[in-house]
DNA sequence: CTACCATCCTGGTTGC
DNA sequence: TGCAACCAGGATGGTA
């Protein structure tokens, strides 16, 4: 499910309930999702306060108290939901429940079990297998068309392909790659080296954009993807061309102006006249 | 470097 | 109605 948008808005759904919270209690329903879970996973985490829910990329990070950090990412069907009272009964698929000192409950459900819970020392954040190798984060100041065409470098790969590479930025997954190349007027086949200076500002402005965009719809809602209250996203309302293959461009009018194509095993969607 | 493929899983949709 | 094929927001690792 989750790109950055999708994981930002959880973020913000779960930073309430739980920083300055005690995780009275932990359960981990499986020994493993994507990963095995670290020996004593929820043991470990039991009875400590979370300090802050902060995120990179597309994974959170929960600070615990005592110096651990928490990671989660949502691969492709993760999701968190928070209960204020009581909560229903365990669904299928639920893999890990937190009940807060204040009776919270909070709990990751995750049916296709790509995603990823892992518990470490904070020392070990920079170095982590899973963190250290990622690009800027795109709404960072330290993000604009001068570290995008820097971190493209001299790729000949597609532009498309070279945005979902998490070490050229970090958090753009295939929905935010094609409507911010579309919102740029860049083709998704251009060769990611010629994306320099004029285009690589458009480019970064862009994927900035439209990732603030969703963040502020909630995200976006196509299977997966709640807010952790339950509710949809809507950004999936103001996709300009994802998931709209054969209907009319709403940048140039050109009738079935939008067309849908593979790269790298997923679905690119553009117009042709309009991103060059 | 690049392209391409398979892999980890389940579930919803599509097409016969 | 049934069933199989295909597709899905991610990411890694292997091969050529």
């Amino acid at each position: 499910m989750p790109e950055l948008p999708e994981v930002e808005t959880v973020r913000r759904g779960l930073a309430p309930a739980l920083e300055g919270a005690v995780i009275a209690k932990a359960t981990a329903f499986r020994p493993d999702l994507r990963f095995p879970l670290p020996p004593g996973f929820a043991e470990n985490i039991t009875g400590k306060r979370v300090d802050s829910v902060d995120r990179r990329a597309k994974y959170l990070l929960l600070r615990i108290a005592g110096g651990m950090v928490m990671l989660s990412h949502l691969g492709m069907s993760g999701r968190y939901r928070i209960y204020k009272d009581a909560p229903p009964a365990l669904e299928p698929h639920d893999h890990l429940e937190l009940v807060t000192d204040s009776g919270v409950t909070i709990r990751y459900n995750d049916p296709r079990r790509f995603g990823i819970l892992d518990l470490f020392p904070e020392e070990g954040l920079a170095t982590h297998k899973l963190l250290a190798s990622l690009g800027p984060e795109p709404l960072s100041n330290a993000f604009d068309g001068p570290a995008l065409a820097a971190g493209l470098g001299d790729k000949r790969t597609a532009i498309k392909l070279a945005i979902l590479d998490q070490r050229v930025v970090a958090g753009v997954g295939n929905i935010y790659a094609s409507e911010a190349l579309f919102r740029a007027g860049i083709s998704p086949k251009r060769t990611a080296r010629t994306v320099k200076r004029g285009r690589a500002d458009k480019l970064a402005a862009a994927i900035r954009d439209v990732l603030n965009d969703a963040i502020a719809a909630g995200g976006s809602s196509l299977r997966d993807h709640r807010q952790t209250s339950g509710e949809l996203g809507y950004f999936q309302h103001s996709f300009k061309v994802y998931g709209r293959g054969g209907e009319t461009c709403p940048g140039c009018g050109t009738e079935a102006g939008i067309r849908q194509f593979v790269q790298g095993g997923r679905s690119t969607f553009y117009c042709a006249k309009c991103q060059r």
